[in-house]
DNA sequence: ACCGCCGGGTGCC
DNA sequence: ACCGCCGGGTGCC
């Protein structure tokens, strides 16, 4: 009796019986052996066999339910013990000994994952028939086949075994055994797959709409798309329907996708992931909600008396949690003070540094509680986490991304927390791998998905097996708990954000006899060249040439310095080391402009400690250097696959560079551009004195070159540039956005990299001084192209070489 | 009868 | 379990 309590009985309330604690990690725990493999993609077979034991246990079985195989090495009677349990982790029975003898050998030594489906209603209360089937890597098939055959066991391959007349339809037939259709349909191309996972985020926002107005003590307007998430929102934290593919069926609740029923009903989701795009205001969206859907959706306190609400006798929880980046920890204290009435007293309390108050009593007082993953973390490896103890009402995860990795220590501390809500914050929901998401169901407990089994067997390998009905299912899964808005976006046909309209105008700026005299230089030689790689049918192999030769014409058209002083080049085979230095070193300067801010192919980010490869292409040395240290003798250009080693890399040599620059200041002169720029800014400032302009330029060295005129008529500006850390540029753009008086009215602009996004709202005027051209655009997509392998080569190449004919006019 | 047969008790691992 | 198995009761037809 001692032992039934341990091995039976299991699985009716979740949460408190340290029974069904130990089975449910049992279950999670073979969910992640599935993890560690990935490769358990390849159906070996499967066979019928019998559950017995049935009457023991409370957990039901419906047709075509799915059931997870666990294995109890420790139970008394039987070492080899294999429990079946249902979705919802309660136990239904065992594997009859001499298949469970079986299935232990394979399990135990990771040859194969077992998965079970019920093929049929379950008629009587002693036994049932249960469909294994047998997952694993192809190398490991042989092994398995020898395994089941050894001890009399039947593995059945294929789908047209000799069950087809109990049903009658094949494709239902494979359903039913293996809680998959294996691809009746030919399986999606890899680009489906890919458009289909892109997409899956889009368009999420169907019959979301209806707008909440925050209450009162929230003291910023929302703006349309900001009710509209705060509606949402409330919505999901008020409702009570069931989680997604629930259905309710008179006393019992039946899931769809399983086919399992449960007594009880499954948790509803109260939550979900808010993956709008950055800039639309998911922090004051959260404020917002946080304000206006306490208890009941009443607000959580008027702008009077909230001070008062102290409340110790008070058993509802009625904090909400926000745990972030360290970064960001300040933005929303910031914003918390911007956006709430001074008048109202929230409690706010920042749970960060040694000296934090660990008391639960009061932190379960607060009404939000801010910390980090961090320190979330580091207090869930010691011994009694108070933010696990205490009883949230609300748990906000902001750049929720970050919990991604399921086996991170942050990651488990915040499955532990304890709450009622739960809301992910986040601009990139997925950043590569389905896997991604499985850690966000998780948090927002979706059952039966917060168990990896579950999503895997129902959602991931149907999904990356390319089967429609499995992306169906993922895509319906994710409308359910998500709510995502880019800045293109539109509702009801107008567009989320309304900006005042834009005007566009491009002034064309007539070079000076001189300039016009170097340009036409310049390009006839550039012409000539090009002329000749199209003849020879070498534009591709010279393709860093053919892009600097067009980079300085650019160039030209800005500034006749920007390039500094070069020799001419072209056409000379180098001979020696020296000669190929120097013509690298020449291409490095065409390549970057010298200040053009270039992207490194590696990190993405602005270049840093530029050096060139002798393919001629450009990286950031840390980034190169450590393609080359793990690839040692194989270490290719990570853009062109050429060859690269150590010794070969060319940096720009520094005393040239200061040289350069200091020479470009002390000989100032200016050009057609700059007096355009100059005159317009002049213009400007006489008609209103506190317009904000952006000065916005690839090349640094033109900024730094409009420093000088800009000083000159006593204009302030900052300057933003890829070379600053993210703190020094997070500094400019506060100092741009203020609006004191003296604040800087102008600031010179140079982002081609990173992909941040930046909001400068404060600008109303922008002046691009050197506008992208669609080689820049071809270059870049080429890059996806060549990483997706969407295009095949010949095209690729051909529209590559039109491009650049037809803008050198040849 | 140191068998066969009958029918009640019983039953996961 | 409308089974199989076990073990006690029983014993020509």
């Amino acid at each position: 009796m001692q032992s039934r309590r341990w091995f039976g009985g299991a699985g009716l309330s979740f949460a408190d019986d340290p029974v069904t604690e130990t089975l449910s990690q049992a279950i999670r725990g073979t969910g992640e052996e599935l993890d560690r493999e990935p490769d358990a993609r390849v159906l070996f077979g499967s066979l019928r066999g019998s559950v017995v034991g049935l009457r023991y246990y409370t957990g039901v079985v419906n047709k075509g339910e799915m059931v997870s195989l666990v294995r109890q090495p420790q139970n008394p009677y039987d070492r080899n013990a294999v429990m079946v349990a249902n979705v919802y982790g309660s136990q239904v029975g065992h594997i009859k000994r001499e298949l469970a003898a079986l299935l232990a050998n394979i399990m135990d030594n990771n040859l194969a994952r077992v998965e079970g489906v019920v093929p049929f209603g379950v008629k009587n209360q002693f036994t049932m028939s249960v469909v294994l089937s047998f997952w694993g890597r192809e190398e490991n098939r042989d092994a398995v086949v020898r395994q089941i055959a050894s001890r009399s066991f039947k593995l059945q391959t294929g789908p047209t075994g000799t069950h087809t007349s109990v049903h009658q339809d094949i494709e239902n037939y494979d359903y039913l055994r293996l809680g998959c259709r294996i691809t009746p349909f030919p399986p999606l191309s890899l680009l489906q797959l890919k458009n289909a996972f892109d997409n899956l985020f889009e368009n999420l926002m169907e019959d979301k709409i209806g707008e909440r107005e925050a209450v009162e003590a929230v003291c910023t307007p929302l703006l349309p798309h900001q009710k509209q998430a705060l509606s949402w929102m409330c919505v999901c934290e008020n409702n009570a329907a069931l989680p997604p593919f629930w259905e309710d069926k008179g006393g019992l609740f039946y899931n769809t996708l399983t086919h399992s029923s449960v007594r009880e009903r499954p948790q509803r989701v109260r939550g979900g992931i808010l993956a709008d795009d950055m800039g639309l205001g998911k922090t004051l969206t959260t404020i917002a909600l946080i304000l206006s859907n306490f208890h009941h959706g009443k607000p959580l306190c008027e702008p009077v008396k909230a001070a008062s609400s102290q409340s110790t006798d008070d058993p509802a929880a009625r904090a909400t949690l926000i745990i972030c980046p360290l970064s960001v920890l300040s933005n929303w204290l910031d914003q918390l003070d911007q956006h709430v009435r001074a008048d109202v007293k929230l409690n706010v309390y920042l749970y960060y540094g040694s000296e934090r108050n660990r008391d639960t009593h009061f932190l379960s007082s607060q009404h939000v509680v801010l910390t980090t993953y961090n320190v979330l973390s580091a207090d869930y490896s010691g011994s009694a986490s108070p933010l696990h103890t205490v009883s949230w009402l609300r748990v906000v995860l902001d750049e929720g991304h970050i919990i991604r990795n399921p086996n991170a220590q942050q990651s488990k501390a915040v499955l532990k927390l304890n709450t009622q809500r739960r809301w992910i914050l986040t601009g990139t929901p997925i950043q590569n791998n389905l896997r991604d998401l499985w850690m966000l169901v998780a948090f927002l407990r979706l059952k039966p998905f917060d168990m990896r089994e579950w999503w895997n067997r129902v959602i991931q390998r149907p999904v990356t097996q390319g089967d429609k009905t499995g992306l169906q299912n993922l895509q319906a899964l994710v409308k359910c708990v998500t709510l995502r808005r880019t800045k293109t976006s539109r509702v009801c046909g107008r567009p989320l954000v309304s900006l005042p309209k834009r005007s566009v105008r491009i002034e064309e700026v007539e070079l000076t006899q001189k300039e016009r005299e170097e340009y036409e230089l310049a390009r006839t030689e550039g012409r000539t060249t090009i002329s000749r790689y199209v003849a020879e049918g070498t534009v591709l192999r010279n393709y860093a040439d053919v892009l600097a030769i067009l980079v300085r014409l650019r160039q030209f058209c800005c500034h006749p310095d920007l390039l500094g002083k070069t020799t001419t080049h072209t056409g000379v085979v180098a001979v020696t080391p020296a000669e190929l230095r120097e013509r690298l070193i020449v291409k490095l300067k065409l390549v970057l402009g010298t200040g053009s801010d270039e992207e490194c192919a590696v990190c993405l980010d602005s270049v840093r400690l530029p050096v060139i490869t002798h393919c001629a292409h450009v990286y950031c040395r840390p980034c190169i250097a450590e393609v080359i240290r793990s690839e040692q003798e194989q270490a290719r250009c990570p853009l062109c696959r050429g060859q690269i080693k150590a010794s070969e890399l060319v940096e720009f040599p520094l005393e040239e560079e200061e040289e350069e620059e200091s020479n470009l200041l002390e000989n100032w002169r200016s050009s057609s551009k700059v007096e355009a720029l100059m005159s317009s800014l002049l213009r400007l400032r006489s008609e209103d004195d506190s317009i904000r302009s952006l000065v916005v330029s690839q090349f640094t060295r033109f900024l730094t070159i409009l420093e000088i005129p800009l000083r000159e008529e006593g204009f302030k500006f900052v300057r933003l540039d890829g070379t600053m850390s993210q703190k020094r540029r997070a500094q400019v753009i506060q100092e741009f956005q203020g609006d004191a008086p003296g604040c800087p009215l102008i600031m010179l602009l140079s982002l081609k990299a990173g992909g941040v996004g930046i909001n400068l709202s404060a600008a109303s005027r922008v002046f691009l001084m050197d506008p992208q051209r669609t080689t820049v655009c071809v270059q870049k997509q080429d890059l996806v192209e060549k990483a997706f392998g969407t295009k095949n080569p010949s095209e690729r190449k051909t529209s590559r070489v039109d491009e650049i004919r037809a803008l050198m006019e040849l």
